[in-house]
DNA sequence: TTAAATCGAAAGTATTACTATCGATTATGT
DNA sequence: ACATAATCGATAGTAATACTTTCGATTTAA
């Protein structure tokens, strides 16, 4: 079991060598650690005891190589999703299930394969959004390095779309979805005044179930 | 009537002078063409025809600049969101016109004074995330450098509990539903398939509203 | 076993994000 | 009208960033 990302991404497949492995594992900490602004590839190679050049000869910039990680996790949690809603009859039953796999908190050192789960989530909701909020967005996008994010939301539509096929804003519901509940998360831990949620799962799960599915169903009423 | 920021933002109010004032409407400016991460002091410096150090005499840094945007504008809004409101007994109508408030269209060249407010929506839109996703988050919370953001937000959140003062989630509902609005506009013009209403306010601002209402009534029920 | 791939080492470049100093001009208060 | 303070421009300098290039040694694969 691998999780694809867009080859387009990466100069050199990480997943191809040990060293590779590493700066994908090592990126994730260090990032984590001190934020995408002050991470560097001097600093990832003087952890891993390598040096610059080599780490430029699997991601030509560090925004490429965020685009991997944020990749890779939307594939994931893809993945996840697909599993965990498998054999659900009930389409409303579906869209709980997808709300909890967006919401859930993964525990640090909790691995694949190389990759702590834990920090990489954590990434994502404080740094994914930078992937795509700069000017370079059109042509990222044309060369399709949004599209695990896509097929992740997607996913999360078509159910809505079971839910009410007369729902005419699945796309949108399911963006401001997975963007509020990352927000909320960030919000619960840095501007809490800007949540009643702090730091509950459920409790964040079950707001953004409930909102959605009166959402859903009003105009069937 | 002159929007107030916090003082701590900048080492000199660039209210107090000329240059201040083309500092700001330039940078508004250039980070709108060229998005925050191209932008540089130097860039601006070079397009007024002064120096960096002038321009450093102003904010000590491009992120000091960015949150002093940002936080004109969370003024601005909440200024235009307090005289909309004002005499609207209802407390749903009151959310309807919030909810406009935030959602609306600015056309570019709309000025205000020397800003263009405009081009600031914009830019508030692609680059405000920026100003609270970054490390430095507490410490620039505990300065008080979001309070314009948080002052809108709790506008908002009023209106919501004034709707149903037993509804538990008013913080929640309003930061999904303000981000949430920046976002569908955003995806719209470059991500369009994670949102289904393409550049036109009355359909987003009809959304939000419906959504927020089911949501804060459903505990009604 | 030979060619290809991989990596490390070293050096170099343009730009960024500042800081510091100094002198000329302009505005302010008395 | 005159001293003083504030403002700005000019110049220079620094450490770090975000790369690129070249070369040689080693490892791997055909």
């Amino acid at each position: 079991m691998q999780i694809q990302v867009n080859e387009k991404i990466f100069l050199k497949d990480p997943n191809s060598s040990e060293l590779g492995k590493k700066i994908i594992a090592n990126s994730i900490a260090l990032i984590d650690e001190m934020g995408l602004e002050s991470f560097t590839f001097r600093k990832l190679a003087l952890k891993l005891e390598t040096t610059e050049s080599s780490i430029y000869r699997y991601f030509e910039s560090k925004h490429k190589l965020l685009l991997y990680l944020t990749s890779w996790y939307w594939g994931w949690l893809e993945y996840h999703l697909v599993f965990s809603t498998a054999n659900i009859s009930s389409a409303e039953e579906r869209l709980k299930v997808a709300i909890k796999v967006v919401s859930m908190d993964i525990p640090n050192n909790e691995m694949f394969g190389h990759i702590d789960l834990g920090l990489l989530n954590k990434i994502v909701i404080s740094e994914s959004s930078k992937a795509y909020l700069t000017k370079l967005v059109d042509d990222a996008n044309k060369e399709g390095f949004y599209a695990g994010y896509k097929r992740l939301a997607a996913r999360v539509s078509e159910i809505i779309k079971d839910l009410n096929p007369e729902f005419e804003f699945a796309n949108t519901l399911t963006s401001t979805i997975i963007e509020g509940i990352h927000h909320q998360k960030y919000f619960a831990e840095h501007l809490p005044s800007l949540t009643d949620i702090s730091n509950n799962t459920v409790v964040l799960a079950q707001f953004y179930t409930d909102m959605a599915i009166s959402t859903i169903k009003q105009n069937t009423l």
